[in-house]
DNA sequence: CCAGAATCTTGACACTTGTCAAGAACGAAT
DNA sequence: ATTCGTTCTTGACAAGTGTCAAGATTCTGG
């Protein structure tokens, strides 16, 4: 009987705190999304956690209740960043039932994202540079990396699926050539160059047909 | 008479002015070089001119009686990496008689300037992700970028020269894939990949022939 | 309703930063 | 050798940094 109650009264204490725990994470989530506004105009090395707090609803202190230390908000920010950026050109790679509205789509999706999240784009390119620098940083970068990979190569795929094709070359080197374009666009782009955009729609329409 | 005088005395006096400009910028150029031993150690976010002072022979009085400001420094520090870097293969172009010479030699500089100078290249990501937020180095790093597009490009011309062939891509994707497989190298490098070199060399090698 | 825990605010700390100014050391021209 | 302009050193200042602790506030289980 002792037993079992005591099972109950564990039971509730474990679920009092699993919800402890998600009420803790969604806040911190909320901060992090409160920081990644200030650290996308910003950037990281000018960044500070006063700043963050100046230009959004929080106190600084809550920053660091809610998290140990400067570098630990800005790898949630990034962890965080990940999981929005990757699924980005799925439902076009799920709904597209020819090549030309896949690379429509796809196009779409990129000039879209280039001119609205610019500011988390450079911020993306940012921390990965810091990663070069900061051993804190490397893992998840490293990981959302691979993500990226894995999200271009879906998307060749599924373009070269649709020719009956395979495509030509490793997801390395894919990846490397969108993502080296795409950053090449978007430094260009902020630089206030009116043409980046088509520019680079323009490359990826060529270069498409030519890799997968 | 007086006029030949006056002349000479400008001609003199211009020239000493000349020599002190000579003097005054090679100046500049040594503490540039010095400030980016501790840039390409520390990145450009934690390195503070105390530090860049510290880490050398001069005080850091010095730097900011030969640089107006701490971006003045960085831009000259950038301007002049440029200078040293876009020459690297010029040698290996020249001199290849074969594409296989080529390969070879691009390949092993590649790697060497990896391991050798990783901690230059990680400060040029770092800066060029920094020129997205700072307008005052998109200049700079816009106009080294457009540099190191065009060594590309002479790499590749010359091995399709030496192929009878033509680059299949444009100079812009070609500069994406190579500096997109080298970021990414770097960074995989910088985390302790013992193989990350390797592979990188691999996919160049297996690239090669099919963009020439 | 109320004690105790969770959450948040505020203010302070030790430290680093870029900048600058006052003057010392140096070199070259007279 | 003296003087004047260049070059460099030193120390100081104000502003901004991450961090933290003490207390106010809010929430919550009993």
């Amino acid at each position: 009987m002792a037993r079992q109650v005591t099972g109950a009264a564990r039971r509730v204490a474990d679920a009092a705190e699993v919800l402890r725990d998600e009420k803790f994470n969604a806040r911190r989530i909320e901060l992090a999304e409160a920081a990644l506004e200030t650290l996308g105009e910003l950037g990281f090395a000018r960044t500070s956690l006063r700043e963050i707090a100046q230009n959004s609803a929080f106190t600084h202190g809550v920053f660091h209740y809610y998290f140990s230390d400067k570098l630990d908000l800005i790898c949630c920010c990034v962890r965080h960043y990940k999981a929005k950026c990757v699924t980005r050109y799925d439902e076009v790679v799920a709904t597209a039932t020819s090549r030309d509205e896949l690379t429509e789509g796809f196009l779409a999706k990129l000039a879209a994202t280039l001119q609205t999240d610019a500011r988390m784009h450079r911020l993306w390119y940012d921390l990965r540079a810091q990663a070069m620098f900061e051993a804190a940083f490397r893992k998840d970068v490293l990981e959302i990396d691979k993500s990226l990979e894995a999200m271009i190569w879906r998307i060749a795929s599924r373009y070269a699926e649709l020719g009956s094709k395979r495509p030509v070359s490793s997801p390395a080197a894919l990846y490397a050539l969108f993502d080296g374009l795409f950053q090449s666009a978007l430094l260009k782009h902020l630089a206030g160059d009116k043409t980046a955009i088509r520019e680079l729609l323009d490359e990826v329409r060529r270069l498409l047909p030519t890799v997968c």
